[in-house]
RNA sequence: GGAGGCAUAGCUCAGCUGGUUAGAGUGCCUGCUUCACACGCAGGAGGUCACUGGUUCGAUUCCAGUUGUCUCCACCA
């Protein structure tokens, strides 16, 4: 229970305590209900590699807010968390905690290194939930999954055998990339490049038969060993009476037919290139289309294999120095240039990939892509930001056969055997007893597993019970809101539509809420290896996980990438703060008073009024913003409003009210306080559960509500129309004007609060008489002043007092020193010329005849208001000048 | 080579479908132990909304180009 007499709010005395009250409160289970609508997240599984990061975080914060909002609304909303195995990132952490003991994986074998990988499934794994309960992200654990459990690893297999009994997989010999340190061939989208300052090496290969030879540019000279031929352009003049004749490979002797293809740049280099089909894409191409050999020199950990003769053994950079420095003492080597290009590079370790042909198992995705690509294309599925769908099309338009294979052991073993005897290749969930083409029973499993993304593509629905009909693939199937950042739309994204479709023919999400990344106070990426990564609870250690929710939801637009400061951090724990200490002023006021549910609008005051109606536009903006993901604006706007409208006017216009005895509108105040208050925590609640849920239990047991439920599924506001006190809005809306001016004044003319001085309005208007009369408790607190008199003229106001304007009303504050009338001369002088710019652009605006007949009569309206208001204004700014001038 | 983002106050950023006195947080200056909060209150200074054109009655906002910057895709040996 929290102490009234905290002044300062603890995020650490109370966080876990709401966490865990919810979780016994069974809050965030979500189970088919028909009588709701479904909502569903399905969280994007961390990876056991390590703990969370603060782009998790923010992950959370996001979906966490949405699922909030989605359940208070009244949908079943489900959260569905789990963790991902990360075949190849997971498999190198235990790889490289083994080297530390002096242990390979071969060392304990498959089974031994299985059961590693288990255990830190379970170390990681846990600690990883532990922090997501830190975040307050209000999950279904008891739906917890793991893409390596049973149920997603039938998943799997069902997909795999389905995809190949339709012909989509297939297993072939072709050019992967290799990674010679992970040991195993990885993806295209796996292979990062980076710019390299390396070296153009500039060779003789001699002409066979006749004299001469061709100059050759290779940036990897170690590949010359599996040259097979020579490339030209067709129509390179230089090249053309070579077509069809040989060149003698150096140091090798291995003769290599000269071809002509248009894959070749005349441009580029020496315009003649050696092919290496067996070790470079673009070789491998040209090398089919003519027939060119392909030899394999390479060993899978990136040493020369026995096709390289002299050099084999070495490694692929040894044999590179050696081949150079051979080349060069036999006459071959022109010379060597600096050259920088782009290498490629293992996104798991970094090593320079190799291509190797390989055999590998593969996905044809042209035909999957195309489902993928109709559903976002006819708005199916939306991305948000939209501009992301252009970055989806290219890449799905232009998608190539996917490389699934891997030759790693921590993954979903793939469900292909091979018969022992004739070969035959089976693809089946269940291991064959004899192989159906000759019977034989001894079948042998591809030792291969799958990329890693192959079980995460399937994880809308694998997690739901897929392949199997359940009640929760029913309901809550296809889910809602995919949350991720743009860096995996590739990865995980359009996977996850490409099966979603050829699994369950349904879009997987109706919505794909896109985040940027997140950067450190420089603005560079957060890495291990620069050491710039912030702990997210190291943050919530200090200022709470509101404050770190709060500096993760707000100041930034959706789609854009957003920089960590702890000065952000801390505004959200002074927020946090404010809040809890006008809860505090609230609750001490309301006390043991008897607060009415429901009271009558007459009863309210014109302030009373003006802060439900500002509540009530709020809940509309709020739920507006939200529909549309824009989360940052909604929470601005809440912050906004309790800070500057509920807090610095509203708790301090309705004081006088509270501290009177005998006021007949105090229970008016104290029930629209607490009303108010109850509205913005509930806002609030989606960006900041845990300081607006304690708030909310507390005021609720204030209030004699003995084992109340918790925010979470108290009702979302709605927007009420008889709540929309226009009138009240405009009257509250002057007299802040008119508090302000006073302010103002007493602050230039350097008039400490303790001194309280009379305030004269002057209006000739009744109704704003009326306004200023009816308000003049507050007023005359917030403007410090002892009295205000209200008149119809000036008699009786000294002429040396102090004035302001006010639409439609003077305001004099007289005085009992002289006032330094050259001051108030330049005061008012400055009102003047603010005024007239004004009037200029209004003035402006309104001679044009062009503005007339085409500007909507909206604006128009809008601007001859403005334009009568700053006339009436500057007609006293000038009277009042004419006045003191005299 | 292709695509996209960003460029607004000293700093970090909002500003949705064109019309606002261009905002917030933080920082800065001045006052304030005002009985919820100094993690606070009040007042204030600070912006030719990158540049050049165009569309429009009207552009920070839409379009084109330029410059700077970041990212993604491709990866020509």
């Amino acid at each position: 229970m929290p102490s009234l007499l905290d002044k300062a709010y603890d995020p650490n005395r109370v966080e876990d305590r709401i966490y865990d009250f919810w979780l016994k409160g069974n809050y965030f289970s979500a189970r088919p209900n028909p009588d709701k609508k479904p909502y569903t997240i399905v969280m994007p599984p961390p990876n056991i590699t390590g703990q969370l990061h603060m782009g998790h975080a923010l992950d959370i914060t996001q979906q966490d807010a949405l699922i909030r909002y989605r359940r208070m609304q009244g949908y079943e909303a489900l959260y569905l968390p789990g963790t991902d195995h990360a075949s190849i990132a997971t498999e190198a952490k235990i790889v490289e905690a083994m080297r530390e003991e002096g242990l390979t994986k071969e060392d304990i074998g498959r089974e031994a290194f299985l059961e590693r990988a288990w255990a830190w499934r379970d170390t990681y794994g846990t600690r990883i939930v532990e922090q997501q309960y830190k975040m307050g992200a209000s999950a279904d654990w008891s739906r917890a999954r793991f893409t390596l459990d049973e149920g997603c690893s039938r998943a799997v297999v069902r997909f795999f055998v389905d995809l190949y009994e339709k012909g989509l997989i297939y297993r072939g010999e072709r050019l992967v990339n290799w990674c010679p340190h992970c040991n195993t061939s990885i993806s295209d989208i796996e292979v990062e490049f980076e710019e390299h300052a390396g070296h153009f090496y500039k060779v003789r290969y001699p002409l066979k038969d006749e004299e001469g030879y061709l100059e050759i540019a290779t940036t990897r000279p170690e590949t010359m060993l599996g040259d097979s031929g020579i490339a030209v352009h067709p129509e390179d003049k230089r090249y053309a009476h070579l077509v069809g004749k040989t060149a003698i490979l150096p140091l090798v002797g291995r003769e290599l037919p000269i071809v002509a293809d248009n894959y070749v740049d005349k441009d580029f280099g020496t315009g003649a290139v050696k092919m290496t089909p067996a070790h470079d894409p673009g070789d491998y191409e040209v090398g089919l289309r003519h027939n060119l050999e392909q030899i394999n020199i390479l060993n899978p950990d990136g040493t020369i294999n026995e096709a390289g003769g002299k050099y084999a053994g070495l490694d692929r950079y040894e044999a590179r120095k050696q081949i150079v420095a051979d080349l060069e003492a036999e006459g071959y080597l022109i010379k060597i240039e600096p050259h920088t290009h782009n290498v490629g590079g293992c996104q798991r370790c970094g090593t320079v990939i190799e291509p190797m042909l390989s055999t590998q198992w593969f996905v044809r995705m042209e035909p999957l892509a195309a489902p993928a690509i109709k559903a976002v294309r006819e708005g199916d599925i939306k991305f948000v930001p939209e501009r992301f769908d252009a970055i989806y099309f290219h890449w799905m338009e232009n998608i190539r056969d996917w490389c699934i294979s891997r030759q790693l052991w921590w993954g979903h073993r793939i469900p292909a055997y091979y018969c022992d005897h004739c070969g035959e290749t089976v693809v089946s969930a269940e291991a064959p007893v004899r192989c159906p083409k000759c019977g034989h029973d001894h079948l042998t499993q591809d030792p291969d597993t799958l990329d890693t993304w192959f079980s995460s593509g399937l994880w809308p629905f694998s997690t739901l019970g897929w392949p199997d009909e359940t009640p929760e693939m029913d309901y809550f199937y296809p889910t809602n809101t995919l949350c991720t950042g743009s860096d995996i739309i590739f990865f995980w994204v359009a996977r996850m539509i490409v099966s979603g479709y050829a699994c369950t023919d349904k879009a997987p999400f109706d919505t794909v809420f896109v985040h940027g990344m997140l950067r450190d106070a420089l603005g560079r990426k957060m890495s291990k290896s620069l050491g710039n990564g912030i702990d997210p609870l190291e943050v919530i250690d200090k200022y709470g996980a509101d404050a770190l929710r709060f500096s993760l939801a707000t100041g930034n637009a959706p789609g854009n990438d957003m920089r960590f400061y702890w000065d952000k951090v801390e505004a959200g724990r002074n927020f946090a703060n404010k809040v809890w200490n006008a809860s505090r002023f609230i609750m001490m006021n309301l006390g043991k008073a008897e607060i009415p549910e429901t009271i009558d609008v007459s009863e309210l005051t014109g302030a009373d009024k003006w802060i439900l109606s500002r509540s009530n536009d709020l809940v509309k903006e709020v739920t507006d913003n939200l529909e549309s993901f824009e989360l940052g604006i909604a929470l601005q706007k809440v912050y906004d409003f309790i800070w500057e409208e509920f807090c610095d006017w509203y708790i301090e216009m309705v004081k006088p009210r509270l501290y009177s005895d005998e006021d007949e509108t105090k229970s008016a105040a104290l029930w629209t306080l607490k009303h108010v208050l109850l509205v913005s925590l509930k806002l609030l609640h989606p960006f900041m559960p845990f300081i607006s849920d304690e708030i909310y239990m507390t005021l609720k047991e204030m209030s004699g509500d003995e084992g109340a439920s918790s925010i979470m599924i108290s009702e979302w506001p709605k927007f009420r129309t008889e709540w929309v006190f226009a009138k009240d809005a405009e009257s509250i809306g002057l007299i802040k004007d008119a508090v302000s001016k006073i302010r103002n004044i007493r602050s230039e003319m350097n008039v400490p609060p303790s001194k309280k001085v009379n305030v004269y309005v002057v209006s000739e208007s009744e109704k704003i008489r009326r306004i200023f009369t009816d308000s003049s408790i507050f007023f005359a607190v917030l403007g410090h002043a002892n009295q205000v008199i209200v008149q119809t003229d000036k008699s009786g106001i000294a002429d040396d007092a102090v004035s302001a304007i006010i639409p439609g009303a003077l305001l004099f504050i007289p005085f009992a020193e002289l006032v330094d009338i050259d001051k108030e001369i330049e005061r008012l002088t400055r009102e003047k010329e603010r005024l007239e710019g004004e009037l200029k652009r209004v003035n402006g605006m309104l001679s044009n005849p062009n503005f007339i007949s085409k500007a909507p009569q909206a604006k128009l309206d809008e601007e001859r208001k403005k334009q009568e208001k700053y006339n009436d204004m500057m007609k006293q700014v000038l009277e009042r000048l004419e006045q003191l001038i005299q």
